[in-house]
DNA sequence: AACGTATCAAGAAAATAATTTGCAGGAACC
DNA sequence: GGTTCCTGCAAATTATTTTCTTGATACGTT
């Protein structure tokens, strides 16, 4: 990909600071071709679909870079922040109006942002906005059930913004090669929610043809950690990250030298007890009726280790899934659209 | 609410067609406020926030509305579809052009589904596009896993976005009523996927004082379904549709008056066998080592469904989650703040 | 410390560009 | 043959951006 940011003349403008964009890109110390991407996918307007750079959203920008943005600056933001849906439909007079700064003002808030010109700056927004509104305004309108679906489906679309905003791609990837590589996989979580995520790992990873088992027995999580060796894998999960029997679990298995894998949350006992921690931090409501969509971000998780992984070994897990498949089709009926498994 | 739909004259302009939208708004048999709402929604600009009328998106009414557009509309429409990053960056008169009409054209084809101005219908875009684009281009960039995360989580996003457009609320409230007063609930699925959601409506379920049990054994939900009475409910999952078993089960149970709910695919053996579905209806793409989304939207389904049921029963939800809560704080630390199991 | 200079923010006004409206020609459909 | 509707043109309107200017602040020099 060719990197031709800023095209035209308008995009630096007469000073030369660089778009805030730019340096914000490579702060989370991810690879730094990405940070490129990042800057291209604002500032060119091609045909490129919404990448990573599209995830990227002017909202966090906003809220991040406050500190560097002058007063009048700062009342922009706040208001596209507080009153989002008058942000977005408001010409930039209005918007100008309400902030108390001139046109000009705006336009040039919305170039340090990294957009081309307001009306660039309204579509990112609203973009970013549909999925990402919603964490500010916590509770579901009511409990009326179409209320209530809308509710959870937002939650779950952020959920899973939230995630990939915060995911640590580097550290899946290890993770991925690990597993990959692995002569036995140990998935471990307890409770509901974890013992779900173990399953699913199992779930996913015998059909590449991995030797896996899945428990969410403490005392069988022990001995098998006891039982590794230094060529199997330990993967665990846990939504609270105190799972104290877990930790214990990935101690037994460093230990022997096993390597060890966490998914939960970043800076929690579990997550500093693993080798690799794959980090999903996400903030949970108030509303404890509601089920977590915490858990749809930690199953996201695994399809992508699970992908990744297919594709690290992928002749093998070809062949193993078009037997599972031939066998499902053949036990059932002759529809082989039918999706792997039921 | 009050209803001043089409304020200001520039609404309706010289003929008097009514929106689309208005027409669309009725047509799944919905409630007929929502129409209402929907068409309010779209018109007025005030600080409403996006409800489901903001989820009505301009691409269905596009798609579906095809057939009711003139020919130089109709080429608008194309490329709005196909090259939709062009359509959401470009200006009227780009737009026009690309499309050899002219830009009154546009603005024209704007109105028509219900937008104020070209920029309104802009931003309706970019809100809708950020979930809703990826189902037309299916496969993603590159394995890299940046791509590959990427190409999991929007997917993901999309599943929930379809299942929320092609929801049956009102099977779903009426599921919900039948398992909030059940005297037992049955739980059943088999196969990694269906499995996972039969342990989950356990797994919610229990929380909120039901008694329920899950199985994934074929054997026993035949013994089950023949055990159940008619003051119990059998709820049983299927992503295929074609689980042979489970429409004999569903078969025994309503043989012997027991209510039977079922989440699959529409039109299915299992869905014709139960007497509640809950259609979850998803294109699959090609690729057969990405793992289904197709499970997060059923997982939604199965999270509406609980939040509906525990709202409910509330008084007896409340006091059991409490009990739950206490139990695994005083087992754990005493951080309040925790989720509610691990 | 005081002065001068450079730098930057921000508004006014002008210029430009985009969007909408009114109108009229033309095609399709009774 | 009349009506209706689609469509483009040109004018009018409106929105946005650029340019220019002013005032404020920070920095370096004497």
């Amino acid at each position: 990909m060719v990197v031709t940011a800023c095209h035209g003349s308008a995009c630096m403008g007469t000073n030369d600071k660089p778009h805030l964009l730019a340096r914000l890109s490579t702060g989370a110390g991810g690879i730094d071709e990405i940070g490129v991407d990042r800057v291209a996918a604002y500032v060119s307007n091609v045909t490129r679909p919404a990448t990573r750079g599209g995830l990227m959203d002017i909202f966090t920008t906003m809220q991040e870079e406050r500190g560097r943005l002058s007063q009048s600056e700062i009342r922009i933001a706040d208001i596209v922040l507080n009153d989002f849906e008058f942000a977005v439909n408001a010409s930039i007079i209005e918007l100008a109006g309400k902030a108390d700064v001139s046109p000009p003002t705006v336009t040039r808030f919305c170039r340090r942002l990294g957009c081309e010109s307001f009306s660039d700056f309204k579509v990112q927004l609203a973009r970013t906005a549909y999925v990402g509104m919603r964490y500010l305004k916590p509770e579901p309108k009511s409990i009326a059930p179409a209320d209530v679906a809308q509710d959870i489906i937002t939650k779950a679309q952020n959920a899973l913004f939230l995630l990939h905003r915060g995911l640590d791609v580097a550290a899946i990837e290890r993770a991925a090669n690990r597993l990959a590589g692995a002569e036995m996989v140990y998935a471990f979580g307890s409770g509901g929610n974890s013992s779900m995520i173990a399953t699913e790992l199992q779930n996913r990873l015998f059909r590449l043809g991995l030797r896996i088992t899945a428990s969410s027995d403490h005392s069988m999580q022990l001995m098998m950690a006891a039982a590794a060796k230094p060529t199997d894998v330990l993967i665990g999960s846990s939504f609270s990250g105190r799972n104290a029997e877990l930790v214990r679990a990935f101690a037994l298995a460093r230990e022997a030298k096993v390597p060890t894998i966490a998914l939960t949350q970043s800076e929690s006992p579990v997550a500093h007890a693993a080798e690799i921690t794959l980090p999903v931090d996400l903030p949970e409501g108030d509303n404890i009726y509601r089920p977590t969509s915490t858990r749809i971000a930690y199953l996201a998780v695994v399809d992508i280790l699970a992908s990744l992984v297919a594709y690290r070994i992928q002749p093998q897990a070809t062949v193993t899934l078009r037997r599972i498949k031939q066998q499902l089709v053949t036990h059932r009926d002759g529809d082989d659209r039918q999706l792997l498994g039921d």
